[in-house]
RNA sequence: GGGGUAGUAGUUCAGCUGGUUAGAACGCCGGCCUGUCAAGCCGGAGGUCGCGGGUUCGAGUCCCGUCUAUCCCGCCA
């Protein structure tokens, strides 16, 4: 074959009379009798393609879009009615001397021009057309130099770079497990990690010093829009460090990171909101910053207001919003409908207009009060308030919801804007309902803060833990936390989870055993690099930024992925399959 | 596990309160065309209306079930 002297995407009028060979695929053909147009495409880009012989134009006729094919040619300068801007080639053509079909294209089942023209199970199906599409490539071109950023970044920041294994060991705590059945030891089973949170603590304890890893971990639990089965964590950890230590190379990583890739700059320190304050002001935990919109405590007001639902409710929060004409009662009862689809009695609101309120419950609040609620709370006009009346924590959560919903209705979000906020101070539990007893609110190594240590233990629920979130536009980007290192405080804290002396032993045995050999302080983070890039290539779903991604029901409907297998496997791994759970 | 939306030609969609032979665009096949750039013009082929059942003289349309995709709740230490 002969060589390529050129990609399709770099031939400018520097190269006017150079004798050029290219090759890529047919993007689209333009038959004028004759002459003919070709747009050959490649990674890199398209350039046009004169055919104007017999021979030539007899050869291009047969071409239909996406066969493969080689083009030499000489590249000439286009008149200047005829650049097109569209195109960074577009100043000059290559008039073909040579045209070889190197292999032609059955008519392709979607358009790889308009990913929006086909639907997404049709997409995934062919997937490897779809990655044809440039907005796709360009994201995981995107991605490529996210984690080169990253490794650079921490390789100058003297970490290194360690894998720890994909067969590993069920742990339970956390997310449900994906197994893996051992065929040497029949009736036992590997577990996918969720992360690689002990190996990174061992690494530490191995005296490694600064570790990180760019790894699939693997969570079997149902799906959204930013989340897959397998995910990509950019996992870290360090030794002789507090969480400001972790915090400060953390915020120099990611402001790196946007601005070598998006060429944003972000101001740092980040903010910081204590997550009792994330959860009062915003009803979340992970609260988009890109708008102004805060919840507000209403309690005060409704209390003297004339409206009885309100007055035995726990809490009452509100929220407030310009554009009040927006909010049409269609759109009102599609919240209210929202609101107690999330676990709410119902959404209440009131417009602000003329210096009054209207409409909604405002005829229970006499005139004095309306005032003092204009005034207190800041309501300008032509505004809006809704109101959710339940439990402190359902209030909140709903009204985060709401808050969140009304923004992306009047358009708040900027995509090209990027506001990182730290939630810090969580608890170090929380308690479980269901199964009577304390559960980690991150997961059972998080250290508590030094003055919490003794009360981790007597008043569980009192514990403030140095975990540490980052929430970049409403989504969890990275979680991390300062580990125990100290053996008896850890193994305690397991009783506290109301794990047995067993299940202590089975599961983590070896690694509270560890903790005893001279222990470093240590602390990490892990980035959720899909999430990440999602943000980076301002887009709102996850698969789009990875090249082979599972539906929301985790299956691949290319490969056609679980499968079945045979009974000869099954018979290997001493496994057999309940009949009814069979063909479905 | 629960709720919303969608499923009709290769692809994306239209198809009204049930009624003759299920339409359009793009793509595909054939023809015309020397300046297009998602080229244009003329002609043609192409359908198990997701699947199963029911109601009806008659179902793409109504009812029940089911499958798949997607968004959300639960869940995701």
């Amino acid at each position: 074959m002969e060589s390529r002297t050129h990609n399709c995407g770099e031939l400018t009028k520097k190269n006017i009379d150079k004798n050029v060979r290219l090759f890529g695929w047919v993007n689209s053909t333009r038959t004028h009798g004759k002459i003919i147009f070709i747009d050959i495409r490649d990674r890199f880009g398209k350039t046009q393609i004169i055919l104007n012989t017999d021979s030539l134009i007899g050869k291009g006729k047969t071409l239909s879009n996406e066969d493969v094919i080689s083009v030499s040619g000489n590249v000439i300068a286009r008149s200047s009615e005829l650049v097109n801007n569209n195109m960074t080639t577009g100043e000059i053509e290559v008039v073909a001397e040579e045209l070889e079909i190197l292999n032609m294209a059955s008519p392709l089942p979607m358009s790889i021009h308009d990913r929006s023209a086909s639907t997404e199970e049709h997409r995934l199906k062919y997937r490897y057309l779809e990655l044809r599409n440039s907005e796709l490539q360009n994201n995981l071109i995107l991605r490529h130099k996210t984690t080169q950023v990253v490794r650079n970044f921490l390789n100058d920041q003297n970490f290194i770079e360690i894998e720890t294994p994909v067969l590993t060991k069920s742990t339970p705590e956390g997310a449900r497990d994906y197994l893996v059945p051992s065929r040497v030891h029949n009736g036992k089973f590997y577990a996918l990690p969720q992360s690689p949170q002990m190996y990174k603590q061992l690494f530490m304890i191995s005296g490694l010093d600064r570790y990180f890893q760019i790894v699939k971990c693997f969570r079997d639990e149902d799906l959204r829009s930013d989340r897959q089965p397998e995910f990509t964590q950019i996992d870290l950890e360090m030794s002789f460090v507090d969480e400001q230590h972790v915090r400060d190379l953390v915020e120099e990583l990611i402001s790196t990171v946007f601005y070598e890739v998006n060429n944003v700059k972000m101001e740092t320190p980040f903010p910081t909101l204590s997550y009792k304050d994330a959860m009062k002001r915003f009803g979340s935990d992970k609260p988009d910053l890109r708008y102004a919109v805060e919840l507000q405590d209403f309690k005060s007001f409704s209390d003297q207001s004339d409206f009885q639902a309100f007055k035995s409710s726990e809490s009452v929060n509100m929220i407030n919003v310009n554009n009040s004409d927006f909010f049409s009662r269609k759109i009102i009862s599609e919240l209210d409908t929202y609101a107690q689809s999330l676990g709410a009695k119902g959404l209440a609101w009131m417009k602000y207009k003329a210096n009054s309120f209207e409409g909604g419950i405002s005829k229970f609040f006499n005139e004095d009060l309306q005032n003092t609620i204009a005034s207190d709370c800041d309501i300008q006009n032509d505004s809006i308030c809704f109101m959710v009346a339940d439990t402190s924590q359902i209030s909140l959560k709903v009204l985060g919801k709401i808050r969140v919903k009304v923004a992306e209705m009047l358009n708040l979000c900027d995509d090209s804007v990027f506001k990182p906020v730290w939630i810090v101070d969580f608890p170090l539990f929380s308690w479980d309902e269901d199964n009577k007893r304390f559960d980690s609110v991150h997961h059972p190594f998080v250290a508590p803060k030094d003055k919490d240590i003794k009360i981790a233990i007597s008043e569980p629920e009192k514990a403030i833990s140095k975990g540490y979130d980052i929430v970049i536009n409403g989504y969890e980007v990275a979680g991390g936390s300062i580990r125990i290192h100290d053996q008896k405080l850890q193994q305690e804290i397991f009783e506290t989870m109301s794990l047995t002396k067993e299940d202590i032993n089975s599961k983590f045995g070896f690694f509270i055993d560890a903790l005893k050999f001279g222990t470093p302080p240590h602390g990490g983070i892990a980035f959720g690099l899909d999430r990440l890039v999602m943000l980076l290539a301002g887009v709102n779903n996850i698969r789009d930024v990875i090249a082979f991604p599972k539906t929301t029901s985790a299956s691949a409907l290319m490969e056609d992925s679980p499968n079945t297998v045979s009974d000869e496997q099954l018979d290997d791994l001493g496994i057999g399959i309940k009949e009814n759970e069979k063909n479905i």
